[in-house]
RNA sequence: CGGGACGUAGCGCAGCUUGGUAGCGCACCUGAUUUGGGAUCAGGUGGUCGCAGGUUCAAAUCCUGUCGUCCCGACCA
């Protein structure tokens, strides 16, 4: 490719829009550009990167028993209807109709269509198991689109559907996937962790997310200094701590407190900790009140008690809620409730003489014990998020917290779709059963993007070699200098002959204009070739990745950039 | 969906308070000089100021509406 006649208009200053560094080195070296919000046309040099990721992604599928497919993004409305998800699914669902006024929507995911195909096709379990996937650009009308590739409204996604015909089978499938994810996101030079994962309503063991760790990243996660634990915080879990252990239960005194409305002002106030205190807390479920009681020093996740409750909405219920159910906000406790459902984290039961809210404003109450027999609880669950600094469950190491891109899912299915899609198969024994699925996803636009946000600096995109759009770039620094136009043309010519991916900046612009696009479209290599080299024989090879520069005999660089190349693995 | 901000040339911005010929930098085109880290000089192209109404002799500027975009939050197969 001549520099010349490529097509990256490369920009000098940040467009606003771009908030976060992928976003911004994305627009600037020319990859990107915006159409609509959340709606990126991806130009020549993302469009290679995007290939390389998903050639990788298709190896890796592949070799873990994969086969392509290729299923529409138009889908009727009847197969979502089937599956409950055209109601439920929401405003995110992009429906159109066609001419005759018939629904039909552009496919967030194809759950549904993949398995509308194995109702048809699948009959025994002599045909299983099935690991069928596609790349193919994904509809999603977000609220919020965000941060360039990393939440769009059209993006590329890679999607993959296991069937097995049984709990075991679709254990080998996960774990070969979650294999293939390892070797996909390790191949693409990021620097990520399998994090267990929410379950949402399917519920059990069976998801995990892959996190390239960024600050940027919208996902909060823990994980292990000592071992390879991580999780999502919504859903790690760590077991219950009581506190006041070995207290015998005192007497309930009510104490005033005036103004006193947060955990830490009361805390204060009776001169304890606020792990002495139940912090009490209403949310509205699917409409209906419920008070949440949680240890005064926890924070609630909100995944675990929408899980915990099986409801779908979820919010804090207003204060107006409130007094309608004869509450006070900042004064809530349990004692005495009687006309709403009271869920409490499991570490609750466990807590001797703890504080809460009297139900009058003003006053709460020291001395509570729910062993006593002091309040009702309805519901026991691990509702707590788990914070930074807590102990790992799986060893003696210590909880550290990050934030992290979620590039990956891998998610157990199991019979949630099969059987409402009809996906039975006949067994050995004549029975019908359903498939166990389990269904798999790659952003591939925000790996593209992860990678970026992980690898770069204040000059530009720094490419891993396996997924850099050129590997090569030849600067020729002199544009008057025939014998040095001439020495670049050659080599380019070679590396062209030797299938190199090279670009020979051609253009007629001074030097310095030429390395800083070089560093910013972020070639792995770059060749420079200057009259006094040139007289000596030598060219210059700067590593994009190092800063490092070598001089090599001219006679050299073609073998030296072959070795270079064959050694990244890119040959 | 709640909160905040912004729409003026391809990009970054000023002008708006106080209505009166639409500006600056970068990019782009031409010429000359220049050539190892975003050159210099000279000349030039490009905008119905997001859109629609309204007020006014006169609107980028004031008013109303609308569309678009971004950020925070909520939400997220």
């Amino acid at each position: 490719m001549r520099a010349s006649n490529m097509y990256a208009p490369t920009l000098r200053e940040v467009p606003a829009e771009a908030e976060i560094i992928s976003h911004q080195l994305m627009m600037r070296s020319g990859m990107l550009r915006k159409v609509a919000s959340g709606v990126y046309t991806y130009m020549p040099l993302a469009w290679r990167t995007m290939k390389k990721i998903m050639e990788i992604i298709r190896q890796e599928m592949d070799a873990a028993g994969g086969q392509e497919l290729l299923l529409p993004a138009m889908q009727p409305a009847e197969l979502w209807q089937q599956s409950g998800r055209w109601d439920v699914y929401g405003a995110e669902l992009w429906r159109v109709k066609d001419r005759n006024m018939r629904d039909f929507c552009l496919g967030p995911t194809h759950e549904e269509i993949i398995t509308y195909h194995f109702h048809n096709d699948i009959r025994s379990y002599k045909q299983l198991p099935q690991r069928l996937y596609q790349i193919q650009t994904k509809f999603r009308d977000e609220r919020r689109p965000r941060f360039g590739l990393m939440r769009g409204r059209e993006f590329m996604m890679k999607d993959m559907y296991s069937f097995d015909r049984d709990e075991a089978g679709l254990e080998v499938s996960y774990q070969l996937m979650h294999r293939a994810y390892t070797n996909i996101f390790t191949r693409c030079g990021l620097n990520f962790r399998p994090v267990e994962a929410d379950t949402g309503a399917i519920g059990g063991s069976g998801s995990h997310e892959f996190m390239a760790l960024a600050d940027t990243g919208e996902s909060a996660i823990v994980y292990c200094d000592k071992c390879n634990y991580a999780a999502s915080v919504e859903i790690a879990s760590l077991p219950p701590v009581g506190t006041g252990a070995g207290e015998e239960f005192k007497e309930i005194v009510k104490v005033y407190t005036p103004d006193c409305t947060t955990i830490e002002d009361v805390a204060n106030l009776l001169g304890v900790t606020s792990e002495r205190v139940v912090k009490t807390l209403c949310f509205s479920a699917d409409g209906e009140v419920v008070m949440v009681l949680i240890r005064g020093d926890r924070r609630i996740s909100e995944v675990k008690l929408q899980n915990a409750l099986g409801c779908n909405e979820l919010e804090m219920a207003s204060d107006e809620a409130l007094r309608a159910k004869g509450l006070f906000p900042g004064y809530l406790g349990p004692i005495g409730v009687t006309n709403m459902k009271i869920v409490a984290d499991s570490e609750v039961p466990l807590m001797v003489n703890h504080e809460c809210g009297a139900n009058e404003v003003s006053n709460h109450l020291i001395n509570v014990n729910y062993q006593r027999g002091d309040y009702r609880i309805d519901q026991v669950a691990d509702l707590r998020e788990v914070a930074p600094g807590e102990p790992c469950p799986h060893c003696d190491g210590t909880l550290l917290g990050a934030r992290g891109i979620e590039v990956g899912q891998i998610f157990k299915l199991r019979d949630k779709y099969s059987k409402a899609l009809d996906a039975y198969f006949t067994d050995e024994n004549g029975e019908d059963k359903p498939a166990i699925m389990g269904c798999y996803g790659i952003g591939v636009g925000r790996t593209m993007a992860a990678v970026i946000e992980q690898s770069n600096d204040e000059y530009g995109i720094i490419w891993p070699m396996a997924v850099a759009p050129y590997h090569v770039v030849i600067v020729p620094v002199n544009d008057k200098d025939e014998a040095l136009t001439e020495a670049a043309e050659s080599l380019y010519q070679e590396l062209l002959a030797a299938r190199v991916e090279v670009v020979l900046d051609d253009r007629k612009e001074r030097p310095g204009v030429k390395f800083n696009d070089a560093d910013l479209i972020g070639y792995p290599l770059r060749v420079t070739i200057g009259s006094k080299g040139l007289a000596k024989g030598i060219v210059e090879v700067k590593i994009r990745a190092t800063g490092e520069v070598l001089e090599i005999a001219k006679d050299e660089i073609k073998d030296w950039l072959l070795q270079t190349l064959r050694e990244a693995g890119v040959r």
